[in-house]
DNA sequence: GTTTGCGTATCGTTC
DNA sequence: GAACGATGCGCAAAC
């Protein structure tokens, strides 16, 4: 979900980040911290250096908030064109547009802190499988201490997606949803526990791994038993920037 | 200038902070993560689950950004009360008011990061008060030989921008629009028109002021016998940049 | 592309 | 409080 995140980033790497979310147009930045922005257009707004709220949208869109109105003190609903360069040792940003010919220019004095925001929606219409693969390799998202054995793994009620060792030794079936976890994936877990069960492997543990779950759901998970961890994952998470927690 | 960063913040930590904002009712909070909206009021409601920015200000003011469109998906410009706790494991956000009723509800199903931001001040320019004001001194940009008899003037249809006199000693209704004319500035002109002469002041001469006037304005202004003049007023301008010419 | 009309418009100012 | 007008309105449909 946020895929990036910047503490008082230099103005280099602020640029480069800006540049790459230009180049892209994806997700949504936002960076807090001490900015100068003027604006020339249709009509002409200085503000002076100030904590602001910089949020710049997949569509291009650029808006700075101030702690007050609920309207962006200065904002650009879609730019033409856009940059980002170092000038006088600063990240300075240029929004434009024609029709109507407007400017806006953010200079980040002291940026604190920026952020990379992505849509749950958005990354989770990736593949159940590639959730899977960064799972492979990044057990530590579902449960620290957790060891994959197999996936894919095929059984007499069908096939369980994960099968792994916890960190107590616990036989750990993981069916991971890469949307919403429904009744249906708290149904087919508890199906596939009950098969590894009869296999005699001794107590098996479950875990639906999801980003969050409906409350139906929820109830049901409870009265069956089973353990519901919010996890999220990406193919593109370098690192692990959003630590699982568990759920209830 | 940010004074508070709560990285991945636990229910209750969240819910401390919120409450503290909403007693001091200072500064700009910000929250990144999975949350989960309800509205109710002036439209129908909507709940959505996703990555958003939910942003606090000083009035009590409440906004949550997706990542696409500049406007906020779900908003509150202010609030009669406001409060949060902890529901079934989640900080939970409620932001109502009466005139319209309306309610605002936030699930924090996953809140990534928090953020308490401070202080920065803002000036605008160019606004049609300060295109008054300019008209006032410089009235020669609207008309040679114009004379500003008085402005916000009062009428029955309801107020006149600018009252002048003409250098042919005619009442002169001044409408001035910052940006383009539209057939909206037309029909209120006329109506001020009609309502002047009605007060038995005599001949009443009419002028659009603006830069620009569309088409359909434009034949609308024929239409009634009203006059356009093409005026630009900048308070800044140490000279009129953009000489009055007739539009037609 | 431009123009028209609506909106949970927002935000002043005036009464 | 309500009412009215201006807005860097934004936004989407119609032309």
């Amino acid at each position: 979900m946020i895929r990036a995140q910047l503490l008082t980033p230099d103005p280099g790497g602020l640029t480069t980040h800006l540049t790459t979310h230009t180049r892209t147009r994806d997700g949504l930045i936002q960076i807090a911290g001490l900015a100068e922005v003027t604006y020339h257009g249709r009509a002409t707004s200085t503000a002076e250096i100030g904590a602001s709220l910089v949020i710049l949208k997949r569509g291009g869109s650029l808006q700075i908030h101030a702690p007050t109105s609920i309207k962006p003190m200065n904002w650009h609903p879609r730019t033409d064109e856009r940059s980002a360069r170092v000038e006088h040792g600063h990240c300075l940003r240029h929004a434009s547009r024609q029709s109507p010919e407007e400017l806006v220019r953010v200079t980040f004095l002291h940026p604190h802190l920026a952020l990379d925001v992505h849509e749950a929606s958005f990354t989770l219409s990736d593949s159940e499988k590639q959730m899977q693969d960064a799972l492979v390799r990044h057990p530590e998202l579902i449960e620290p201490g957790l060891t994959v054995l197999d996936r894919e793994l095929l059984i007499d009620s069908g096939g369980i997606d994960l099968y792994a060792r916890d960190a107590q030794g616990r036989s750990v079936v993981v069916e991971p949803k890469r949307g919403r976890a429904t009744q249906d994936g708290v149904s087919q877990l508890g199906r596939d526990v009950a098969t590894v069960q009869k296999s005699g492997v001794g107590a098996v543990w479950s875990i639906l791994a999801a980003p969050f779950i409906m409350a139906p759901a929820l109830q049901e998970r409870r009265a069956r038993g089973l353990a519901f961890r919010k996890t999220g994952a990406w193919p593109d998470a370098p690192a692990p920037t959003v630590l699982p927690t568990l759920f209830d």
